[in-house]
DNA sequence: TTGAAAGCGCTACCAA
DNA sequence: TTGGTAGCGCTTTCAA
């Protein structure tokens, strides 16, 4: 590949103008510039951005970690990732994928330290997560997709639990709902503790109380017939029980089945709304699921957006930057109000 | 950040002593050896890569190339992904992503003459791929996930197809079908060429008609909606149809419940077999759908050991390699013997 | 067994 | 308006 002195060679000046001329740095004369350019095209010049790097002591590449330990490849995911990446490239970034188990930080702490990156974008963020204070410890700067437990001084980006579960809870308030399930994530998923998770668990019974709701909750297994068991379990303890919120994909269309299987139709007897259900899943179920959804693209994008902003802003002491994305109701034919309302 | 310098200095010993010490490709004294590895410790330090990659002109990158008009985010396609990267990072590679539309290969271009990346990983590929004309024309070594159209000469790892729609004709032709509904994916994507689409199309052809079964083709937008109607209008045409196979997630529950609407009851008198159907889709049908699932683990750990090989290769003519993974059906509650056979 | 130094391709400082 | 050159942190050749 061609090298800036190829291209100097070609042009007839030398090394420093035609490196003026690509960065504009110092003002370069219309002729020469464009024998430089000229020159460039003839030899399809690209500049070397590993040299350039090393020159600047900065690579713009953002590590990506992503656990992998977590069990199911979650679209929600895919999409944050995706609109990170495109994000983060209109800036001139790009995303190295960090793939790693939960346990093994050392190996991050190694990794950040060859320099290689300039900063770090952290997914499924758990309340005490190790990756934070190993990229602390080394003063890289990072993004939170998520949040670790309060007081939480990092910059980070996540979906804004507390209007998602008020949006579930008032709507099915608002339909006379009364006693409702709250099924909810796999118990392992619950042993990670992601910030997200116990989030949604206390602000949906908070959420529940201020609506007059009463909530029980479970946690099945990821699988239909988890969903099934956990929910016939559940309606023959507590028959009252009109409406279940779910917040576990594999396990959804067997709450709905499980409802059935005990005599509810749904949603005239029973109503079932899922918790950033993705899409797929919702319009698989029997009758497709209503469910609250959040922004996995906007969180990609503004994530990319705060790295970008932290990395440029030249180790200024930014302020930190903590952004909620809110979340969208997505009705479809899961949910209905109480024979007592309607 | 401590560099090989900082070490030396400390250590008491020549910058190329650490460096032998480090690689081992020069027999450094054991005391000595001790020695640096102690400055080592005490000042964190760790290679920096970019000074190695511009000193090899090889940065242990591979560029993934990821199209982004793909509408939906495919769980396959995740699990690729996290596959290929814990391969790469196995062989001290990392993966870079590398998001773009179908159209805009220029950028592609400017990016691999930058020096950033050794080589790349296609996903998405389509029978008339720009992206590998692109690469080929700077001689990037690339491995490709999919097929381009035939003659292939490239490296690639791609599904069985036809194992695959042979699984799924047998699997319905021992069960009695003798007329079976394709329904493909969305016109999108037929618009897209994937070869990955056309070679299913023309392989479940030839299967079909291997095992006497008449296949009538449709192909529905997303949705359950299309599906039904999909469906729907097939069996008004031909109510001797017993069978779909489905290539269509989004459209899949849709299928199930068109047939349904139409007085068929599922798997009893009519079969749903699903093909490269997400675990999370099929077991949110009811019946959860009976499917030929591929492996993407395996295809992105192959994909990322094929291109790790070829690069360690160090440039010598490598054979090309080729391989396709096999699919396997996934029995679940959608699929039966017809009345004929039972 | 160890050290000195060239050079990977670039940026940016110092001079002219 | 332009050129020369040091140096980013490393690997590796040449010398001792």
């Amino acid at each position: 590949m061609a090298t800036m002195a190829d291209v100097a060679r070609r042009a007839g000046v030398s090394l420093s103008t035609v490196s003026y001329a690509l960065s504009g740095s110092r003002p370069v004369s219309d002729a020469t510039r464009a024998r430089i350019f000229e020159a460039m095209e003839e030899l399809d010049y690209a500049p070397n951005l590993v040299a350039r790097s090393l020159k600047g002591r900065r690579t713009r590449i953002v590590a990506l970690l992503l656990p992998t330990d977590d069990s199911d490849a979650d679209p929600f995911m895919t999409d944050v990732i995706t609109a990170a990446a495109e994000t983060a490239r209109q800036s001139g970034y790009h995303l190295l994928l960090w793939t790693e188990p939960f346990e093994s930080s050392t190996d991050l702490q190694t990794f950040v330290r060859q320099g290689l990156v300039d900063g770090a974008l952290l997914l499924s963020v758990q309340l005490e997560d190790e990756r934070v204070a190993v990229l602390q410890r080394d003063a890289i700067p990072m993004v939170l997709i998520g949040r670790t437990a309060e007081p939480d001084p990092f910059t980070f980006v996540d979906t804004d639990t507390e209007q998602l579960t008020d949006t579930a809870m008032s709507h099915l308030a608002e339909l006379g709902h009364r006693a409702v399930a709250y099924v909810g994530p796999p118990p392992s998923e619950l042993e990670r503790r992601y910030g997200f998770v116990e989030r949604i668990q206390t602000e949906l019974e908070t959420s529940a109380g201020r609506h007059g709701v009463e909530l029980l909750t479970c946690h099945p297994e990821r699988g239909p017939a988890a969903g099934r068991e956990a929910i016939g379990a559940l309606l023959f303890d507590r028959p009252d029980v009109t409406a279940a919120v779910v917040m576990n994909d594999p396990a959804l269309a067997g709450v709905i089945q499980g409802a059935q299987a005990e005599g509810r139709r749904v949603p005239e007897d029973f109503s079932v709304l899922g918790l950033l259900t993705s899409a797929l899943v919702a319009d698989a179920t029997t009758p497709a699921t209503t469910a609250v959804v959040g922004s996995p693209t906007s969180i990609g994008r503004l994530a990319a957006e705060a790295i970008v902003e932290v990395l440029e802003g030249g180790g200024a002491a930014m302020p930190v930057r903590q952004e909620l994305v809110g979340c969208e109701l997505v009705v479809r034919s899961s949910t209905a109000a109480t024979a007592a309302t309607a």
